[in-house]
DNA sequence: CGTCGTGGCGGAACCGGTTACGACCACGAT
DNA sequence: ATCGTGGTCGTAACCGGTTCCGCCACGACG
């Protein structure tokens, strides 16, 4: 069963063609390809044009089952609608074409099941480096077995990388970048409190995501800094959606909890906040000032433009690929990148009854 | 040279290393694999165990080399931040999982160039499908590479798939899965005619992309129902960013041009309009009314609400990877997927003078 | 009781490249 | 004239799986 009659006809052209072709061993066309290996000049020209006779193209496969590096990395996130994990998806792809590798993109929408799964076809695909993004879930027995894919990854000579999310422990082999959620949620809950905000509303995810929880401390200890405690029927439990903004503002507006201030935990849940306090006649920030997370481009268009904390997404992205794929000369393995608050028009002073 | 001393000390266990550990031969346990071929309970049992105590993962590469089918998908977009490509990249995305591919990504960030280069990378990947997202250039020599390319693609075994994109010709062998640019612009562009608009302004990219080309068209078709010609004067060139309808907004203001609405390319460039329209004090839809196109999430946060057309973003994602992989099955190459306007509240009635 | 069929398994030839090793050639040096 | 040498190129052994082909043992049947 010939795949092909006569060289050319059907199928991708293989170097055993072009060497026919060009009159040459198959060893020699290989040496062009690669480049690495003295050719003769007129022996490489007939190559190249035999080539571009047969528009030849390498087999991927076949040349990475040969060689030993596949220049491919994955990266796994929960959504690639999310504006937060596309801007960090946007540094993933930008860093890993410089460095020459493609992209394999998997998402898990929310299935921590499917997470695992992706791994274990990421480690199939020999991907040289496996990025999570975004945060991780507050379940000891995932992380058990996240080690363990770490370990597994770590002995085929690939690299996890953990991209917004805490480490897994200092003896599991994994890339850490992460950024300050704790000293971001931190500052903004400052900048409310000495806007003169007493009594402020968290709206997020509670207890299930590492994100959350260390926003939440930090929005704590803010409290505490000014020798205050957060109510704790100001803190809201919903998840990253406008939909869910919009439903716990409504709640809050309905069990008449008082507050002069709403700490979004997301860009995202700020914009449905935003509008279930326009329904219920309340101005931002006149009435209500009113904080995010993230600085996503929404930030810019809402009215009036959110005061949030900027989270440095693109080099969130670069620096998880730089760093795994240079991983034998970047000695540092564990980067927490800074964020800082962008002030803009959601925040004023409480107002006076 | 020996790789590793003894087997599962370093590196990825092999099917080799599988067999040794089972007491059977490799043949064997590749039956199991691939689990299409009677193997006997007691064996399978005895493999079964073997790859579990060597954490056995399967090589793709020698798989695809060895076999056929390589399982990978294949897409490129302009640029993964952008909303609407996102929710494209997300409808492709989720039926590649779903036909049990895997997705490779790359992104052009508008370089014409760069997309024919990136079609070569994936024909070396062996993608059984590369879908291309997104409107093309209307460069005629790009165009023909683009041919040239997808007859390549054809003639491996693989497909091109043309989304939000026109067809290169009736004997180009690609799929195309279009949605309706020109109908979508003239129903919108009717809305407001029928609102009592007459000047009315386009913003957008003129005579470079083929998507705003279509709804150009659109917008001129409605206009001459009305037994109207739209004032050149009153077409913007830009590009589909914020800034730029912010910019192009600006201009037509400080112009002194007469309108009483906007037909932005976009919803992003709709978000700019707004921007540049309460930076001149004038109310939406009181003094100008907007519309967008493409009716991304960003158009329900706008105050007021964006009208827009909304486009089948998902199912247009879905239907390319559905198609191109059932070719054999599905008899139509060839859809266009109809789009129609999501009516909110940033039009109304012209001003009265 | 001999034979044929058949289910289960092993051997070996691929898939399309890379690369170590060795052969060959033309050249200059001795 | 002979030998050494460096630069080119071909041969063949892999990389890690899949799959065709054939062997063997066993049960059923005549």
């Amino acid at each position: 069963m010939a795949r092909r009659a006569s060289p050319e006809q059907v199928g991708q052209a293989t170097v055993k063609d072009v060497a026919a072709l060009a009159g040459v061993s198959i060893s020699t066309v290989s040496r062009v390809l690669g480049g690495t290996y003295p050719v003769a000049t007129a022996t490489r020209a007939k190559v190249v044009r035999a080539m571009r006779e047969l528009d030849f193209v390498v087999n991927a496969h076949a040349r990475a089952l040969a060689g030993a590096h596949t220049k491919v990395v994955a990266f796994v996130l929960d959504d690639v609608t999310g504006p937060f994990h596309a801007a960090v998806a946007r540094g993933v792809e930008h860093q890993a074409t410089t460095e020459g590798r493609l992209c394999l993109l998997c998402t898990t929408h929310g299935d921590p099941q499917r997470e695992l799964a992706v791994i274990e076809l990421m480690r199939e695909q020999q991907a040289d480096a496996v990025i999570l993004v975004g945060g991780a879930w507050e379940d000891s027995e995932h992380q058990e077995r996240m080690t363990h894919f770490a370990r597994a990854l770590d002995r085929s000579g690939s690299r996890m990388v953990l991209c917004g999310r805490p480490t897994l422990g200092p003896d599991v082999p994994a890339t850490v970048v992460e950024y300050d959620n704790e000293n971001g949620a931190y500052a903004i809950t400052s900048h409310l409190l000495s806007a003169g905000h007493r009594r402020i509303a968290f709206l997020g995810v509670i207890d299930k995501l590492t994100t959350t929880t260390q926003r939440v401390r930090g929005f704590t200890e803010a409290h505490r800094a000014y020798g205050l405690e957060p109510d704790p029927g100001l803190i809201l439990n919903g998840d990253f959606t406008r939909a869910s903004g919009h439903q716990m503002t409504r709640q809050l507006l309905a069990d008449g909890k008082r507050f002069t201030a709403i700490f979004a935990a997301t860009d995202i849940v700020a914009a449905g906040v935003y509008q279930a306090l326009r329904e219920a006649n309340l101005r931002v920030p006149e009435d209500v000032s009113v904080v995010g997370y993230d600085d996503i481009p929404l930030a810019l268009d809402l009215v009036p433009t959110l005061t949030t904390v900027h989270v440095p997404h693109d080099e969130l992205g670069r620096t998880a690929v730089r760093l795994a794929i240079n991983r034998a000369t970047e000695p540092v393995q564990h980067v927490m990148l800074g964020t800082h608050i962008a002030v803009r028009h959601s925040v004023g002073p409480p107002p006076t009854p």
